[in-house]
This record gives structure tokens, sequence and C-alpha cells, in this order.
DNA sequence: CTGAAAGCGCTTACAG
DNA sequence: CTGAAAGCGCTTACAG
């Protein structure tokens, strides 16, 4: 009687190996090892044989040792940005989900490390320990480091997001096209002043916005009023300075670039009296849970952001595998008009 | 002139291994491994030679490489909820951050996989590829099929959060007591009439944040008022029952049990015409970025989820080296007592 | 169609 | 204090 055994389905010791398959039938580990692979020439019986006797036992080939073997890891991945402002925003968990998901489909697992603006020492860490085949960068930031450093390393990347540099394999929604309709909607629906609330301008997501806005006014022949826009509003104190100047300046509408300015900017017009959509109109981006409970329903450019991740895990799977077609995917969105702006 | 190089430094060939170094040195494989890890005994002398040439050449070991040959991986997994009620919080993402700096700070990984209540496919996958040493789950169902699982299999696991059963390791905030302390503050403050709104009571955490709200009460021989006690409130429609029922037996306060149901109540009041805190208080758990803009600022208690992650992460790489205390680790609470209830 | 053997890049008894 | 050699669990030319 085996005494090391859990089931009683066990080959003796705790941890199958190929060689305990291969034991077990009375073949070699290479006839094992393609019949799991399927590569090379094998005779149907025989996979059937090593297929049964791998279930029978619950083997499964270690991916330590198989990378080891094929110089792959089988890991990718991907750079979650661990400064504080940036953190809480559900984008990223989301973003994540989506990236599992394509993982898992294609048997990869999911590394996840941190990146902050300067300092991207943990990236490094991971890249160097030979640990990722291929990362995911979740935040397109201008002159990233991140960017920089892999491409020096000549590692495969995927940006969610957009840069300028074209070599860069690019999966993002289109930001720019979003909110020209948007604003160009509202525009059409008899509002004229149209104020813009704006996050960091050194991500290319928030400029992408601006210039939407910026076009939808100008097609329409309207000057931008410069008391009505601003950008750079990530803390507190911006964002409130720009409400009271938006109120002060009788701005119709209100675009916020992101659901958390969103939600502050409902807080301070409340706090200021002013009433939503009855004193002054309010929309947003990204229509995350934030701002799902807020009465009145918001206006919101959504955008599937699990999607976006799926894509990017996808693609980067598929340069690992030797695809090297560098397009910039864009995903479609949907404008959600609700009754903020009515 | 090499070819290949990228750097004047490399050696040949474009990735650096144990051996080169080695060569470079004239010395051997053995010799550099253990002035690497500082096993076994070793010249000063050798271990100067041998880290100057490290640097100098920027030679890092393969982690798959020492996992395959220590059977070790030096990748700890942390399991994600991905039910989409659950995906949005801040919670699992301010906790991962937490696990990222503890694992990076003893030279390990982190990688990620997603479970949902009735499915841990994703999690098997992952420990049977033999792709991690251990896992940290980050929610505390009751019969969770994860915990059944990782027990079953024998892979050491942290749980942050709370399980009756005391062979597990876990990490978490003393909900009972936080909650109990809150309410009986507020019980000092001249209510009497406190409600409750609870999420999901095959969490422990909701379990005994409502336990410490029955303690409350019952210390001062309050008795429960069932109209005022709302659990499994998870959906929209759940809340606002809770709320309208609230409202209408003339509570004094409401204390929601998280951050997600405690938005969703402050809206269904402004909508509802009830003002915070003239009319009815409010309070809440978590404290996170969701309620930072409300006005008036709500009363909530504070956790350091990120800390909560960051020990939970020690506590299982310690648990890897061999250490075997499995005592339950209790972070502090902060109660900050705000406009919303006073 | 199948197998013996070398190799992926480390660690670690064992022997000096 | 140092090294030669075996081994971790796979894959894959190469030879049959």
């Amino acid at each position: 009687m085996a005494v090391q055994n859990k089931d009683e389905n066990s080959l003796p010791g705790s941890k199958l190996t190929i060689a305990d398959i291969a034991a077990e039938l009375g073949v070699s580990k290479t006839t094992v090892s393609r019949a799991i692979s399927g590569k090379g020439r094998i005779g149907k019986e025989t996979v059937r044989r090593v297929m049964e006797c791998i279930e029978k036992y619950n083997y499964r080939p270690s991916a330590i040792a198989k990378g080891l073997a094929t110089s792959k890891t089988y890991n990718i991945g991907v750079a979650f940005p661990a400064d504080t402002n940036l953190s809480s925003t559900p984008f990223f968990q989301i973003c994540l989900l989506g990236v599992c998901e394509a993982a898992a489909a294609m048997d990869y697992d999911v590394l996840v490390t941190t990146v902050k603006e300067n300092d991207i020492s943990q990236l490094k860490r991971i890249v160097e320990n030979h640990n990722i085949d291929g990362i995911i960068l979740t935040r397109d930031f201008m002159n990233d480091m991140a960017t920089e450093y892999l491409k020096q390393k000549d590692i495969p990347f995927v940006l969610v997001g957009s840069s300028e540099d074209s070599t860069i394999v690019q999966v993002d929604s289109n930001h720019r096209e979003a909110c020209e309709k948007l604003v160009s909607l509202l525009l059409a629906d008899k509002m004229s002043r149209i104020a813009l609330i704006a996050g960091d301008m050194r991500h290319m997501v928030n400029l992408s916005r601006c210039e939407g806005y910026i076009n939808a006014l100008r097609s329409r022949q309207i000057s931008i009023d410069t008391e009505l826009v601003f950008t750079d509003c990530d803390s507190q104190v911006s964002i409130e300075q720009a409400v009271n100047s938006i109120l002060k300046h009788q701005a119709e509408c209100i675009i916020c670039t992101d659901d958390v300015i969103c939600t502050r900017v409902l807080s301070l017009l409340r706090e200021a009296g002013a009433h939503v959509p009855g004193d002054i109109k309010v929309a947003s981006f990204h229509d995350s849970i934030y701002l799902e409970s807020n009465n009145p329903p918001v206006t919101a450019v959504g955008m599937d952001v699990k999607e976006l991740g799926c894509i990017a895990g996808k693609r980067l799977i598929e340069m690992l595998g030797g695809d090297i077609d560098i397009h910039k995917k864009i995903l479609d969105y949907e404008i959600h008009l609700r009754r903020s702006t009515q």
C-alpha cells in the first residue's frame, strides 16, 4: 500500500511528472510530450491512451519546466499605475480582468507589476528576472519611461491607450471622435456655451478628448472661450476653481473627461445650489459605476474597458507567436444620452 | 567587433546566463551561484569580484531556471473576484497593490487569477500548472469553494478577511468591533433609532459588521427594530426598498456596510428630499474615494486596505519559508466622525 | 510512428 | 573555500 497517496488514483509520489505518465503507459517521455502538444507525428491510438491516462491521474505539465525548455515563460505582465490619484479608478481593474480572460484562453498567466510616473523599478525587476514574455501598459503617458525602457530592451508590449509613436502596438477607443460627437450632439440640441474640465494633459486620452471638444466647436464656427476650458484638473482644488469659473461665466453644460472628475463636479454643483439639468447640464466619459446611482442619470460616453483589456491581451500573445502586424486597434464607443443633459 | 551586442558591456550573445559570468571570471557556475545567493562557504574577495561582474554586465539570474532547480516558482497568486457587482470596488485593487509591494520586497512576483462565486476553474488552472507557491484570497465567502479546494490540494494560502475555520491563516480588520464602536459613538450622541443597510451576508465582513451593530444596541438595552435592519442589499432595488422603509419608520441615522451602498443611499435620500444630516444622518465603512467628494463629508470607518494586502503578502511568503504560525492577524481601524452624523 | 539523448539555466549534495 | 556533476521537468532535433 502506497503511503504518500492522497487519492486512490495517484501514482506513487505526490507530484506527477511526465516521466510518471510515460512509465505508467510504458512509452517514452517524448511520446507523452508529443501527445500533449500535438506536435510531431504520433499515432492516434497513442494520443488517446496518453490523454486517458493524464485524465485519470489529473496530470498537468509544469509550466515552469516547459518554460525553461522553450525559453518562454507563458506569463504576460500588466503594469498597474500605483500613483495614488489613479489607483482607485475602476478602469485598470476592469482592464486587468479583460487581460486575464484573454490570457487564460491561451493558457498564459498574468503577472502584475506596478509603475509610477517616475519609477519603473518594479517593471524593470520583472523583466530582468526573465519572468514575462511581454507586457501590457495600461496608461498612455507622453514621453513615458516605461515605453522607452521596453523598446530599448526589445520586450514586446501593447499599450492600452494611444501614442504618437506609430511603432507601438496600441489598443484604444477613439476618444477624440467620441468627444467630438458628444459635443456635436449637445450643440445640435440648442446649447452653445459648453465648458470642459479635463484631467492630466500628459495623458493622451485627455489630450484626445480635448481635441474632440475643440473640433466640435470649430466645425460649428464657435470660438473657444478660455474661461470655459480647464485642463490638468486632477486635484479637488483645481476642479473647484474650474466649477466656480464655469458657473460665473454661465456655461450651459460641463463636459468632464472622466467619471472621477464628474463625481466631484456634481457634488460641487449641488453645494453651489446649481440644479442639474435645470441650471446646468453635465456629461462625462467612461460611464463607470461611479455615476451609476446618480440622480439625475448622467449622459456619458461608454467604452467597453474589459474588452479593451481582452483585445490587448490577445494582441500581445499573437505578437509573441510571431505576428508582427503593428496596426492600432480602435474599439467602438457608445454615447448614452441621459437626463443630465436634457 | 561583436555584432549582437546592444551595449558596449555585453558579453557575446544576447541573454546572459550564469555560465557566461562564470566563464568571464574564470570560476565555476557553482561559485557564481553561491556568491549571489550567499549560501555555502565562499571567499569575500570572490563574492566581490562576482558582484562587480554581475553589475558590469547587468546580469540577472533567470527566475524560471531557479524555480525549476529549487521546485519553487517564486510567484504568489492573488484571486480577484470577477463577479460584476464586486469587480468595481476599489478594495481589491488597493489590496492587490499592497500584495505587490510585499512581494517585490522579497523578490516574489504576483500572478493574478479571477474567481467567481461558483467558478474556480481559473484558480485551478493556475495551481495545476504549478505556477504559484501559494495564494491570497481577497474575499471571505462562507463555505467558499476556493478555500475548500486549496485545503484539499494542500496549497498554502492566506485569506484577506475572516473565516470561522481557525486552520485558515487570516488577515483582517476588526469589523465587528469597529461597527460596534461606531454605533456606540452615535448612540452616545443622543441618537437611538439607528438603521442598518448591509450587503451580501454570505460574506463574513458583512456578517461581522452586523454583529457589531447588534452588540452596540444590546449593550444599551435597545431592542432591534426589524424595520430598520436590512441585509443582503446588493441591488439597486433592495437598497431603494430599504431606504424607503427606513424613512417611513423615521430612523435618525443609517449605517451602510460599504461605500458603494452608501453612495446609493445618499443619492436616494437626495431624491426623496431628505437632507443629510438635518433630516437623517449617514455613516459608512471603508472610507474610499467613492465618498471623498460628497457634501457633507461622510462619517466612516477607515481601514488601511493596502496595508491589509501587504501584510497578507508578507505572511504568505513567510509561510512558504516554513513559518507555520497560523494566528489571525488583526489590523487597526479608525473612525472618522464627520458632518454627515452631526 | 517512436525513443534516446542533449539541453534550457539554475541549485546543491558531494568530494576535494 | 571551490568545482564537477547530477538533477529540477520539460522539449526537440536526430536517428531509427
